[in-house]
DNA sequence: CATGAATGAGTTTTCATTCAT
DNA sequence: AATGAATGAAAACTCATTCAT
C-alpha cells in the first residue's frame, strides 16, 4: 500500500485556476453521488470537470488528495455550521440549541446520500492531513461542548455515540429514497432526545 | 462500467473443495477486516488462503462474486440470531425482546468493524443476487413484527431508522477501539428504547 | 510458441473407452461448428462429451492432438471417397469422374461449414503428424493422378488450385446458409470444368 | 462468451498519436503473417510496435477492435482498387475489366497469405462493426454490377462464387509459396471465364 | 499554465494441463 | 480407468501518474 501524496500541490491565484480546482472538486463529488469511490477515476474526473488529466494533477498530487479535499470542504462547511447552532446556547435550553444541531446534520447530508456515505468510508483508509483532523477535532469538540454545558455524563461517548448514529440513520434514510428533510428530522430528534434522556 | 457475474461458479462436492472454499471466504474476510475494499485483490485472497488464483475462480467468477458470498452468509447468520431473538416475543415483555435483538446487533459487528463497514459499503454498489436481498428483506421483516406486536407507529421506516442508526453506532464504536460489548449494548438500548418511546 | 505433443496417447480397447473417444471427437466437432476455435477449450469439449478432463486426458496429450485427430479423420472419409470417386476413371470419361469428385468435395463439406474452416485453419498453424500428411498427400495424388490420366498440362499447379478454390467456393457457400448439395455441386462443376477447359 | 467492444476508443489527433496507431496496425498485422491469430496477444503487439500496453488500450479497446481496423483498411483498399477497374466498364470489354478486377484481387492477397487467411477467418466470428459491413457489401456490389453489365445469369451467387473461390485459391498458391503474380493471375483468368463462360 | 499522449505496474481472468483420490 | 480439484503461466485490461510539447 503506497502512502499517497495528500496535501493540495500549489494554491491557484489566478481566477481560471480557481475555476478549475471547483470544477474538478465538483466533477469528483457528482461522479462519487452517481457511481461511489469505484466509479472515481481520475482520468475520469478531468472529463467530467472539463479540463485535462495534466492539470488535474497541476492541483492535486494524487487522487487521494481530491477525496481528502472534498472531505476537508464538507467537513469545513459542517463546523461553521455546527458553530452557528451552538453560537447562543448559553441562553437557550437543549432543546432549542439540539434542533439547531440536528438541523445542520441532517441538511449537510441527506441530499447526497451516496457521496456522504462513500466519503465516510473514504474516511476509513484515507490517511487525513492535518487540517481535516483538526476539522474533525473541533466538530466533536463543539458537539462535546455541547452536552456537557447540559451536564451530559460521559459526553465524549455519547457525542461519538450521536454522531455516528444520526449519520448512518441519515444516510440510510437518503439511500432508502426519503427527501423530505423536516421528516427526517423530527425523527433524529426523537432519536437524540431519548438517547440523552 | 462492466457488469460482474456474482453468482458462485459451481458448488463443491468433495471435502477438499469445500475447505477451499471456506479458505477463500476467510482469507477475504482477514483482509477486509485488516485493509479494507481498497486492499482486497483476488491474488492476495488466493494467497492468504493458500490457494492457487486459478483455484479462486474455479469457484467465484470474479471479486464481487466473493464479496456478495461474504455478505450472503453474514446475512444469514444475523437473520438466524434475529430470529431466535424474536421467537419467544409473544411471551416477552418489549424490553427483553428488544435486549436479546441488541445483543444480537452488537455480537454480529463489534468484533469486526473494518469488515462490517466495508460489507456496508460493498452492498451500496454490487447488484446483491436474489439470495441476499430476501435476506435483507427477511431481516427487516423480523423487525418490522416485533415492532407492529408492540404497536409502534410507522414500523417500517421505524425499523429502517433503528437499524441504519445501530449500525452506525455499533461500527463507530468498534473503530475507535471499544470492544466492550456489554457497555456498547446498553447505550444501543439506550438509544433504541429513546427513540421508541 | 510451445510444441505440443499431438498423437493420441494411447488405442482405445475396451467398448466404453471407444465411446468416450468417439463423445470427445463428436463434441469438439460440434463446438467448432457452433463457435470456431476461439470457443474450444477442453474443459468444454469433455463437458460437452460428457466425461471428466481426466478421461479427456488419457487418450488426448493436447487440445492440438484432438484437432489433428479430427482433421485425420475428415481426410481419411475425404480421400477414401475420392478414390471411390477415381476407381473407375480409365473407363469413364472426363466429365463422368470429375462429377463424382465434386459430388464427394461437396458433400465432405457443405454440411459443416463452419467446422470446415475452422479445420482448415487449424491445418495452417498445426505441425500436422505423419499419417495425416500422408493422408493429404495421397488425396493430392489422387486428383493428380485423375489430372494427368486426361493430360491435363501442369497437373500439381492444377491440382491445388482445383482444390483451394473448391474449398473457398464451398464454404462460401455453406457459410451463406447454402443447403441445397446438387445446386451447388452443378456451379462447381462449372468451376472445374471452365478452368481446365 | 463475452462479446468485447470493438469500436475505436478515440480518433487520435495529433501527430504522435497517429503514429502510434499506425505502428499498432502494423505490428499486428506482421504478427499475423509471420504466426497466425494464435500468436497475436495485445502484449506483443504492443511489443513489437514500439509502444506501452496503455498506450495500445488508450486506441483499441480490444484485440478484437485491432483485428476489426485491420479488416475495415484491407477491405477498404481493396474496393478502391476494384472500383478502380471496373470505373470504364462501360467501355470496355468484359475480358479487359475482369482482368482488371482478378489483378486487383492477386495483389490484394497473394503477398500477405498468412496474414490474408487469418483476417478471412477472424472474419467468420468477428461481429464486424457498421463500417467494415458496409464496405464488404460495397465490394460485392461491385462485382455484381459488372456481372449484371454484362448480363451474367444469377449475378449475386455467382460474385459470391467467384469471390470466395478466388480467395480460396490465391491463398492457395501465397501459401504454398508462389509468388510470381503473373502466373497466378492468369489462372485465376482462366477460373473465372471458364465458370461465367 | 494547459494539454493529452504515453507509461507500466498491478489486477483480473482464462485455460491447458497435472495429479491425488 | 475415471474423476474433478488444483495449478500457474500467460493473456487481457485498467488507471494513477509523468512528461514532452
Amino acid at each position: 500500500m503506497k502512502q499517497a501524496q495528500i496535501n493540495p500541490r500549489k494554491t491557484p491565484k489566478q481566477a481560471r485556476a480557481k475555476a478549475s480546482v471547483q470544477a474538478i472538486l465538483q466533477a469528483a463529488a457528482h461522479i462519487l453521488e452517481r457511481g461511489g469511490l469505484e466509479t472515481l477515476t481520475t482520468n475520469y474526473v478531468a472529463e467530467v470537470a472539463g479540463v485535462s488529466i495534466g492539470t488535474l494533477y497541476q492541483y492535486y498530487p494524487s487522487k487521494e488528495a481530491i477525496l481528502t479535499d472534498i472531505i476537508r470542504q464538507k467537513r469545513a462547511r459542517l463546523l461553521e455550521d455546527l458553530q452557528a447552532a451552538t453560537l447562543a446556547m448559553r441562553n437557550e435550553s437543549f432543546d432549542v440549541t439540539l434542533a439547531k444541531l440536528l438541523r445542520a446534520a441532517v441538511g449537510s447530508q441527506l441530499h447526497w446520500p451516496k457521496l456522504s456515505k462513500a466519503l465516510e468510508y473514504a474516511e476509513s483508509f484515507l490517511p487525513l492531513e492535518q487540517e481535516t483532523r483538526v476539522l474533525n477535532e473541533q466538530i466533536n469538540q463543539t458537539i462535546v461542548a455541547f452536552l456537557e454545558h447540559h451536564q451530559v455524563a460521559c459526553a465524549p461517548v455519547a457525542a461519538r455515540d450521536l454522531v455516528s448514529a444520526l449519520r448512518g440513520m441519515i444516510d440510510g434514510a437518503g439511500l432508502a429514497g426519503e427527501t423530505d428533510a423536516q421528516a427526517l428530522f423530527e425523527r433524529a430528534l426523537r432519536l437524540a432526545r431519548g438517547y440523552l434522556a
